[in-house]
RNA sequence: GCGGAUGUGGCGGAAUUGGUAGACGCGCUAGCCUCAGGAGCUAGUCUAGGCAACUAGGUGGAGGUUCGAGUCCUCUCAUCCGCACCA
């Protein structure tokens, strides 16, 4: 052992070490009851590792070695999300092909990650990208395409004219392409769908089987995208036609209300128009108004054109107008609705901006409803109402249904409808088929082959994986670079074994995230996605760790595979997340001026800027060091080039270790809120790990000679400090509360600094305190900042690393943590006037006397009546006086 | 607009879930050590008054419940996030 801390040497070292010894490398145990599976969101090998990895995965590695000293069979494995756009972009820009840079890319971030030290089990890698990895893709697909599940329907893509090809929505934000700014159209083509929706009901009720292990705003976020609405299909008779048009309402009881019909823009009705003509230039300038309007906030006004049509109200035989409006949606529903303008506040607007009559069906049933606005001279409110009325009340104006509630209408009259066959209850969900092809080459190719004879054929299980060519032509024009290559394009049907052209999207890369984590189970499994009894032993995950930015896709998408690979008998558990934690941003300071132009801002990154602070520690200067000159200090953002306040882990590694980074990052927040990088508060957890190290350097020989005995007052002291300890770091744990865990462990050593007591003069039962603290200490610091643990727990004399030293998760005496005395607060009259020294075991009686009879205490009480006192046994007294 | 969350020193954050507010760290101040230090060590650091013991105030704001409120309730303000014509 060095007598000063070089974590550069220490990491290097453990490294080489974990790595020839397999230290986290695990089997499926089934012996082992105890086990654990920990998981990080797999990332985009993007090339570069960033704060954010850093912090993932420093979360979840922590956890792994707590498990793992605790006695669990831990899987924690690692991967790549290795399809996807941006290897497609380099083949455009640079001519590298997709699997060189890929490839590239994923042996410089393993390095990086080898060199944080994290705790991987590297034999268990699996990267979406390799046909061992993405013939399972295929797998599943052809196993959806034969329960159904998957089907081809037409379907928008973001086109580019000028370019001929199909951009995904980022490469066509703000409505124009990426490339050549020609303004991106909406072309329809026959693309694949995974029937998620088939599922909606399941995804919605199993997070009942999750509450509780998932953050609640993920949950909400889910049940929103679920969208779930009870109601009614109505069906109104059209006037001179034989069509009728269907709308779907949650509020039936307003049927009475209604004023028109509004059809999606897009409706097929609006076909028998008489003034069809104007509807469908109407419903181009809509569309191209709602491609055009993509920004948020910005909210389109409602505008309508009436379609000359009459619908008749199969309630009351009223006649009412069918009109084309850009609010209702053919996606949603029925791509139709009745307007009910009096209750609700769409129909409100759309009926104003039109001059629609406004008919008052509902009437309030409590005063703590709105006021009623009502004219009863007039039949038509549009005047007298200010807004719509969306409580539920009193039906009224409604017939024979009028005097009833909404609750008991709404359910009495879907069931007349029912019975005179205009109508039925049901359920829709906002949620939509999942779409899943991609125009583009770097994806896994869909299995399947087109044929003139035999129309769409799958191709055979024995046939896959369908690879990918090595090589293509990347123009970023035209079609999918995989439709340029014939010998992928060419095939032959398996059904008639005549000529054939494979389809040539590939599948969204979502799919690949979706089962990742089962495949870490049996990596090399040649013959399935991976064992069932391997998968049966590992999982549900009992701890996912990410981005809240996958809270509803990437997590209902691996909720509904799940539940998919159940049907199919691969697994038996409904939901594959036990629990959840979603982790807050990287953010860091900004330094900037103003640039050229007006409103731009020129950028400086944290590292170019000197801070000056005044002596409350409030920034009061901040220069550029490069001239001197002052800059702009900014607000803390997200790390980002465009912000140049992003901070590079190798930087930090070199200049701090990453054990010092690591634990940084843990320290400094809860994890799930955003993290606010500061170079001094990572000189601060390097400062602790320095004085752990020479605090064990100094006492090291020392320690050989410790023996338990009779303990003196100072000893005592710390052994109770020692076991306390343990318990908060260990609770704390539980809860993946790393800041305060961190933060205990601090404390310890300062306790172990103040310390009376010199190696060379303490008593053997001094040292074995000195040693039991040491050695809780150096064990707890594991999961934060493994090489320093490693190497400490060597010197103080155990061989063969931390692990297979068969070191445990320290445990605490729950009589040594407990003290002996415990100070009590003296209250009066709810004002803190003192403390007294009892002992822990003092009874009530006990606690009050002494603090009556505590000086400082007295002296309030001093002349006055006490009226009462409470006492909280082992917190505080309050003594009540008049 | 709807839904959710969060407001505590100069800063990140603690507070055993109704019981000593500000743990731990950063920053800052002073001293020691040093050729030097962006190293290390020691002490201090919520605000105001006081040499001090101490006193008063203090958890965005205003009320309330309670012996006692950062914590519970009502209203209000601010910030952040999610969804957004979902019928």
């Amino acid at each position: 052992m060095n007598e000063k801390y070089f974590p550069e040497q220490i990491e290097e070292r453990w490294q080489k070490f974990w790595e020839e010894s397999g230290a986290f490398e695990v089997e499926t145990d089934a012996a082992r009851e105890k086990r654990f599976y920990c998981l990080e969101m797999l990332p985009y090998p993007s090339g570069f590792l960033h704060m954010g990895h850093v912090r993932n995965y420093s979360i979840g590695d922590a956890l792994s070695w707590f498990r793992r000293l605790q006695g669990y069979n831990v899987l924690h494995p690692m991967g790549w999300d290795s399809f996807g756009q941006p290897a497609e972009q380099a083949a455009i820009k640079r001519g590298v092909m997709p699997r060189d840079w890929t490839e590239q890319n994923i042996a410089h971030m393993r390095r990086q990650f080898k060199r944080m030290g994290f705790s991987f089990d590297w034999r268990r890698e699996v990267a979406a990208h390799t046909p061992e990895y993405y013939k399972w893709d295929q797998w599943f697909f052809l196993k959806m395409l034969e329960k159904g599940l998957a089907y081809k329907k037409v379907s928008p893509v973001n086109w580019c004219p000028n370019e001929s090809t199909v951009l995904s929505n980022e490469q066509s934000s703000g409505g124009v392409c990426w490339r050549c700014g020609a303004s991106v159209e909406k072309r329809d083509i026959e693309q694949w769908f995974l029937r998620i929706t088939d599922y909606a009901e399941q995804l919605l009720s199993d997070m009942g089987e999750i509450e509780g292990g998932w953050p609640e705003r993920v949950l909400t976020m889910q049940r929103n995208w679920i969208g779930k609405s009870s109601g009614t299909f109505i069906e109104f008779q059209i006037k001179d036609a034989d069509e009728r048009v269907r709308v779907f309402t949650t509020r039936i009881d307003t049927v009475y209300g209604a004023n028109a019909v509004v059809v999606a823009p897009d409706h097929p009705l609006v076909e028998k128009s008489p003034l069809k003509e104007d509807v469908r230039r109407f419903a181009e300038r809509a569309r191209a108004a709602s491609m055009a309007a993509r920004e948020p906030g910005a909210e389109v006004e409602k505008e309508g054109i009436n379609t000359g049509l009459l619908a008749v109200n199969p309630f009351s035989g009223e006649l009412i107008p069918v009109w084309a409006g850009n609010y209702v949606l053919m996606e949603y529903g029925t791509g139709a609705v009745m307007s009910v303008p009096a209750h609700d506040e769409r129909d409100f607007e759309f009926a104003q901006r039109y001059s629609l009559p406004v008919r008052r069906v509902i009437e309030r049933i409590s005063h703590e409803q709105p006021p009623a606005e009502r004219d009863p001279t007039v039949e038509d409110q549009s005047v007298a109402m200010k807004e719509a009325f969306t409580d539920y009340g009193i039906l009224v104006a409604s017939g024979d249904w009028s005097g009833k509630l909404s609750g008991d209408a709404i359910r009495e009259m879907a069931e007349f409808a029912e019975a005179k066959g205009f109508g039925e209850r049901a359920v829709t969900y906002r949620l939509r088929d999942w779409g899943i092809s991609r125009q583009r080459f770097w994806g896994a190719p869909i299995p399947v082959v087109y044929c003139d004879e035999c129309g769409v054929v799958p191709v055979p299980e024995s046939d896959l994986p369908v690879v990918l060519p090595e090589r293509a032509e990347f123009t970023g024009t035209g079609q999918s670079p995989l439709a340029g290559v014939p010998e992928f394009v060419n095939t032959t049907c398996p059904k008639c074994e005549g000529p054939a052209r494979r389809e040539t999207d590939t599948m969204d890369t979502f799919i690949d995230s979706s089962w990742y984590f089962f495949r870490y189970i049996d990596p090399k499994n040649a013959a399935a996605p991976f064992d069932k009894g391997a998968a049966a032993y590992w999982t549900p995950v009992d701890q996912y760790i990410g981005g809240v930015e996958h809270a509803v896709m990437h997590l209902m998408y691996t909720r509904f595979w799940t539940k998919f690979m159940r049907d199919i008998g691969l697994v038996d558990f409904d939901e594959p997340v036990k629990r959840l934690m979603t982790q807050g941003m990287v953010v860091a300071e900004t330094f900037y001026r103003e640039g050229e132009d007006a409103g731009s801002k020129v950028y400086y990154n944290p590292a170019d800027v000197d801070v000056v602070r005044d002596e409350k520690g409030r920034i009061s200067r901040a220069t550029l060091i490069s001239d001197g000159q002052p800059v702009t200090v900014g607000p803390f953002e997200k790390m980002s080039k465009s912000a140049n306040n992003g901070v590079d882990p190798n930087e930090m590694i070199a200049a701090y270790g990453a054990d010092a980074t690591r634990l940084f990052v843990l320290f400094a927040a809860p994890v799930e809120n955003d993290l606010r990088w500061l170079e001094a508060g990572i000189e601060g957890t390097q400062r602790f790990l320095r004085r752990v190290y020479s605090f064990v350097y100094r006492w090291r020989e020392a320690l050989k000679g410790a023996t338990a005995g009779e303990f003196s007052p100072e000893a005592k002291a710390l052994r109770h400090e020692t076991h306390r300890t343990i318990e908060r770091v260990t609770g704390d744990f539980e809860g993946l509360r790393y800041n305060t865990a961190v933060a205990a462990l601090m404390e310890l050593l300062n306790e172990l600094y103040d310390f009376k007591g010199q190696p060379g003069s303490a008593s053997a039962s001094d040292l074995f305190a000195v040693r039991e603290a040491l050695e809780a200490m150096v064990l707890m610091l594991a999961p934060f900042a493994p090489h320093v643990a490693e190497e400490l727990w060597e010197s103080l004399g155990h061989e063969g690393g931390i692990l297979r030293s068969g070191a445990r998760w320290p445990e605490f005496d729950p009589s040594l943590a407990r003290k002996e005395e415990v100070e009590i607060a003296v209250q009066v009259n709810g004002k803190l006037r003192g403390r007294v020294s009892v002992p822990a075991s003092a009874t009530e009686e006990e606690t009050r006397a002494a603090a009556l009879a505590d000086e400082r205490v007295r002296s309030w009480t001093e002349g006055k009546q006490i009226v009462k006192t409470v006492v909280v046994p082992g917190r505080l007294v309050n003594v009540v006086v008049r």
